[in-house]
DNA sequence: TCGTCACTTGCACACATCTTCAAGTGCAGT
DNA sequence: ACTGCACTTGAAGATGTGTGCAAGTGACGA
């Protein structure tokens, strides 16, 4: 066990840091996606995705196969979507709390 | 909403992509801790863990608040703990699919 | 076999993040 | 007021990531 947890940890949410990731993820977690399709939905070059692509590869999130002319790809990790889910709950969670910060400081309140 | 979702979360991935702000976090969702007490626990530089702290209170995931001499920390998002086990079980689920995948390629397996 | 489509890879430059040092703030005790 | 502890901040150099271009591979149809 050369590395710890925690440091495997880190090294995993990186690998979702990352707004092409994060979309390739979530529309591969509705259905698999041949790289053209992908494209199509995600608006970044071909050689661009390609390196998000290997980097989701690398962290075996997700799995490339051969399908004719075509690379489909697919989530090896079902639990993915769950943990996609749980971000955003946290994430309006806190964007609502900083915007309601926001209003307490932003009108012109003197009492 | 100058940024769409699936940035923001990006950004929030990358937030927890460190291995002290992971443990910091660990630590921070069993219970509250003085800073003194994380660098007891972490073995960081205090420099290096007030930045890292500073980066997990930038993200609105953590809190500050001074107790006499000490400074103590708390999680201001408890889902914070239900996010690292989701991310711990898919990160041993990975892990064995990767050493299972090694164990198929290492033996001398001419078979 | 030739051209084309669908992808991937290597590389180089720009940009962001990490780490440490040095200096600064705030509180408590003397 | 002065010293010391607890912590934060700023800045600089090293390191890591992201991006786009150019070139390369593989499958398919003409």
């Amino acid at each position: 066990m050369a590395t710890p947890l925690y440091q495997a940890k880190a090294e995993f949410f990186r690998t979702l840091g990352h707004p092409v990731r994060i979309r390739v993820l979530e529309l591969l977690s509705e259905r698999d996606h041949a790289v053209h399709e992908l494209l199509a939905a995600i608006a970044v070059e071909p050689s661009n995705l390609s390196q998000q692509l290997a980097v989701l590869r690398r962290a075996g999130l997700v799995r490339q196969s051969r399908e004719g002319g075509q690379v489909v790809y697919s989530v090896s990790v079902p639990e993915v979507r769950e943990l996609l889910v749980v971000a955003r709950r946290i994430l309006v969670g806190v964007l609502d709390e900083q915007s309601a910060l926001k209003q307490e400081l932003t009108p012109g309140s003197a009492a």
